[in-house]
DNA sequence: AATGAATGAGGGTTCATTCAT
DNA sequence: AATGAATGAACCCTCATTCAT
């Protein structure tokens, strides 16, 4: 998005330095708690010349999402044309969507976080990505519901739980290298594909017991909101 | 400066009311990005008056986090001690934690966003209850794990999975009875506890077709940050 | 300045207590930096109560001067009537006035601090009353230089001198009995009017000496504010 | 948030001038009851401008206070060096501190009424560098003693005389002209060092008579709080 | 004799943004 | 390509005072 009409040849190079200080600041204080100042600091530059770079602050923020969000929808549609299995799509789909957490981690944080503050036009645009990301899921969680490998399920609660299980996981990891993307991608497909597969397993019986337990326990209230004191 | 000594029988109506105000704006705005005349206008009083209830804008912040930690911690204390299998024990905690969430859905969006708005000791305190959250859902874990009913699993990564799935739902879930949480609670436990069950299952192939699929197809590169606009 | 028409036996009571404490935080912060607040904390009254009592804040400074300027004022005339030697009447005054300095050391800081802030009428009448007292300095001097027990001076510079020594007493003194009225009189007054006297004394040549300095070296500056560097 | 980097010509001049401005409203009102909005308008800046000269309020505090300090702690320091009779430094300290005090009167009435104002370390710094002034009095004091030119006197008692009469000066003296430094300090040291001399001189039955005359008349209070409405 | 609640103006400070140079 | 200076609105918060009860 160059605003002025003649640049320099650093100018892009600067432009993105500033971007990725702003993506730091803003993942570590949020966008709101951030000022154009810090900014200007963390960059080397003062307020004024800041502006000749970045036209606004809520252009950095849309900046900042379009860089996890082009890639993403990017590889997803690549993925999703791919001429294998819709489970292995998803394998591959989520060990993306990690590694993109992983690496671009404050970039995730602004994109999770500060996405509401984004005004108008931006925002419509990025809900319409968003929307079209968990298409993309829904489709593939749909395609293997028809053939047979996920048992019939809520097609749009089974994305949910993917989204969960993944878009979750930028709250509490650190970018030390103690997990990496193939990894936590096993871990957490194995989990959800495991749960979503036709044949029921031997826990099947849990809701039962649910029932059982409350009907024996009327007493006990396990809503956190009904004060339950009582049994103090 | 304490609160004044007393108080009239309508102050603490009035002050949980304006928290009510306050959580709405927040969870819609974000802390930072809500003014302190905004909350005035929204629970009909003017600044000073305002301060007269709340004493501080952190204070709202504060008060919004008890109210989903204190009887989120009771709640999960209190399964945590039933004389019942883990795995049902587990369930019941998701189904409480569910609840909160639905229920109190702007508080959640701030419990989620706004803690690290939280100075220093408000901070402290609060990590500290999360931390003993996390612990009774990891010693649960354990617990299944010890009887054979899980198989063994990083315990972390499994609370973390957990975790995911259920703290992540505020992000879409939205007020108006489409979800419950004892449905809800059912769907992620039979995903989550199926996945983490002992036996493996049918789809234990994937990992072996994901490496052969990156094996016969090296020049697809589906790493989002890699560029590959090769294909474009 | 009773102003509710009726009052119960504890009122006045009540009343002197309050600027009592007001006086002490006055003193301690500044008129204009304590708060209406702190004084009914202090006075353990709610700040509604306090209004009954005082009326307003600029009240409070009012009868904080009266309390120092009744006595003093009382106490000068008395003194300026005895029918004893000018300088006895001198030394006389300066141990009344030491005397409530010390013993009244807050309403003092607040006399000499924070009488600007008091509005038209108020301050119109305290300054008259300091100049009466002023007067009475400046006539007994006068007397003394008649009698001819003082040199000849300009009387209003001698009263200042006089004031000058005494007044800015406050500033150091502390009211833990160090100093004593008696003592710090017997020493004011030693200095004083051994200065006044008539008799020139043996450091009389010191302004000659003082120009024989200036003209033996007129390369030192030793204006403050002449920069000066150069010797440097 | 230090001061931005670079400056214009003009900042340092247009900085001067609005602490000039600021100690005129000071020494008016009061530190604590000066509005940043009133100096903003006593120097034709808006709020905002104004803070991109001073940082902050209690800044200009500390800076009046400099202009104090500084400038004489410097002069203190040259004149104690001097190689002259201490009671000739003593007269030239006596009148480079009346020309400082009559020169800068809004500064020393912001200095000698707000410097408890500041909080922590300026404060701290201050408190030490007038307590590093005080000691070069005391000092020259002591000379002057030892060369026999002083009697043995209370050496800090001697040095609060000598600071009483000086530092009380601001509190009456106009900056009209109608006094200078050189006479003022003429007078004072005239008194002063007289009343210091070794010798005693002709008043100094004036204890004696104090005593006698209570005696004689041992019904006459004349302690300003004792009441003595009797006589009224 | 005292309270709790409210007001409304003002406190000091920071904000994102603009623009002539 | 960048600066220093300015704006004006908004920031969170405290103030002295009032008044029905």
């Amino acid at each position: 998005m160059p605003r002025p009409p003649g640049h320099g040849p650093g100018y892009e190079i600067k432009r993105q330095e500033i971007i990725d200080r702003a993506a730091e600041l803003f993942a570590r204080k949020g966008y709101a708690a951030t000022g154009i100042n810090e900014i200007g600091g963390a960059a080397g530059l003062t307020k004024g010349a800041l502006y000749y770079y970045i036209g606004s602050k809520e252009n950095l923020l849309v900046e900042i999402q379009s860089r996890v969000m082009r890639p993403l929808l990017r590889t997803a549609r690549r993925i999703a044309r791919l001429e294998v299995d819709p489970v292995l799509r998803l394998r591959l789909l989520s060990e993306a969507l990690l590694s993109i957490i992983l690496r671009r981690l404050d970039h995730i944080w602004v994109y999770e976080h500060d996405y509401r503050m984004l005004g108008g036009d931006n925002r419509t645009r990025l809900l319409r990505q968003r929307g079209e990301f968990e298409g993309i899921i829904s489709n593939l969680l749909a395609e293997a519901m028809d053939s047979g490998e996920f048992r019939e399920m809520n097609p749009r609660l089974a994305m949910l739980q993917f989204l969960n299980m993944h878009n979750h996981t930028y709250q509490w990891v650190r970018p030390d290298g103690r997990w990496d993307a193939g990894y936590l991608s096993r871990e957490y497909c194995a989990t959800l594909f495991t749960g979503f597969r036709a044949a029921p397993g031997p826990v099947d019986d849990l809701e039962e017991r649910v029932l059982k337990f409350r009907e024996q326990h009327p007493e006990i209230v396990l809503d956190p909101l009904e004060g339950g004191e009582t049994e103090a």
